[in-house]
DNA sequence: TCATTCTTTATAAAATCTTTATAACAAAGC
DNA sequence: GCTTTGTTATAAAGATTTTATAAAGAATGA
């Protein structure tokens, strides 16, 4: 899993989206930058950005219009930077969709500040949750699925996999895995971990005979194997 | 019900509480006003806001400590309104739970935008019908419909039905539930909710001894699954 | 007062966890 | 190859916890 969040530059000055970049790199986000409408549109649909920074005085196509066309299916947030200050271009941009409006010359550690604020759902929601290959796993929704369809998993299967695939490749041994699902008193109960994990593949893996997710370590634990 | 939205003003200049009533009034929403810090969170936890326009220069307590006072449980909009335009107090304000920040003096129709932007979410889930096949309910008219027809459904069964389907999808815990309907004191009556959905389910479900909408996560608490 | 709703109690049913038993498998030594 | 030994997999029985449901009692409001 590629853990950086993008964020899609669109702005036509190269001294702006290399000002950006800089900042954005060094706060742990991918920048992604476009310097016309058209292109820009095109790397929204295709990096799939978590938060989009858009300036209004595009050369190639009107500023509203680039938004407008943007929310017809783009639903995160777009932080609008604009040289225009007049109050009617704020209001129009935040009700055609903008999520914040900020002027040129702006300041870069409120810009930051704005970043996060606007990200902060969308990005709790995403690190919530899973992807590995047909399953999910969502922590914040306390669910599992399968091929689309929601695995029934009891409270205490459904901390195992969450275990697991949190610490993804990584081998934890049978006394690390008793002790975080159980507590203390258990850590001699390898026999409980074993018919957990056995009911588990029974639910998860294509092949419980042959599993390709809760892979054994004999001697030592188990491994989570997101391919 | 009062179908308009509540905006609490927690400013000490009295010009700028009138100047945001008049304004928020004549926009459909309602305005309640407190001068100090103190009275602020008070009503807040009464009136409960759809937003929070907040002045961090209030007489009897620091800006910041109210801000971070009412995160503690407020979990809507919050702007904050500021003489103060320092890089440093927006950010910090920022983080620590505003969602915007406007320096005083501000445009009127700006703020009201922005305002807008804030509670769009908010407001479109407490109007939006939610319809799941053949069961329908509408927060606003606090009305449920199966198959066309109006079902029945105390105070109680009608919030506990709306949370659920609120959070279609997630898993609610029997604390979270309890807490949300009954309050604080509640958390361990887990009984009170069996019975509860008990009598949902005899209402809501095609067949109640096999539930499709009210789903039970033994041990954890429910789930709402739509579809 | 009466009807409605909420709270409490009791008990049956279901789901989950724990334990036991046994089979399967792999590595090492003869 | 065969046996031994240590480890793992799996089913299934028993114990425990959790849930569903009816129904009685208490509170509430018209």
């Amino acid at each position: 899993m590629d853990s950086k969040h993008t964020i899609l530059i669109i702005d036509d000055e190269i001294q702006i989206r290399r000002l950006l970049e800089i900042n954005l790199s060094a706060n742990g986000y991918r920048a992604v930058e476009a310097e016309t409408a058209k292109e820009g549109c095109l790397l929204a649909a295709s990096v799939n950005p978590v938060l989009i920074i858009l300036d209004l005085g595009l050369p190639d196509m009107d500023g509203l219009e680039v938004l407008k066309k943007l929310r017809e299916w783009y639903t995160g947030p777009i932080i609008i930077l604009s040289v225009r200050n007049s109050e009617e271009d704020i209001v129009k941009a935040l009700d055609n969709g903008a999520n914040d409006y900020l002027t040129k010359p702006f300041r870069t550690r409120e810009l930051l500040a704005r970043i996060r604020v606007a990200t902060h759902q969308v990005i709790r929601q995403q690190e919530a949750s899973m992807i590995f290959d047909n399953l999910t796993i969502d922590l914040a929704k306390h669910v599992a699925t399968k091929n689309g369809e929601i695995i029934k998993l009891t409270t205490t299967e459904f901390s195992l996999l969450a275990l697991m695939a949190k610490n993804e490749g990584r081998v934890l041994t049978h006394v690390y895995i008793l002790q975080e699902i159980w507590g203390y008193g258990y850590t001699e109960q390898t026999q409980y971990l074993r018919v957990f994990i056995a009911q588990l593949r029974k639910k998860i893996e294509d092949d419980p005979t042959k599993p390709k997710l809760l892979i054994t370590e004999s001697g030592i634990g188990y491994r989570f194997s997101g391919i």
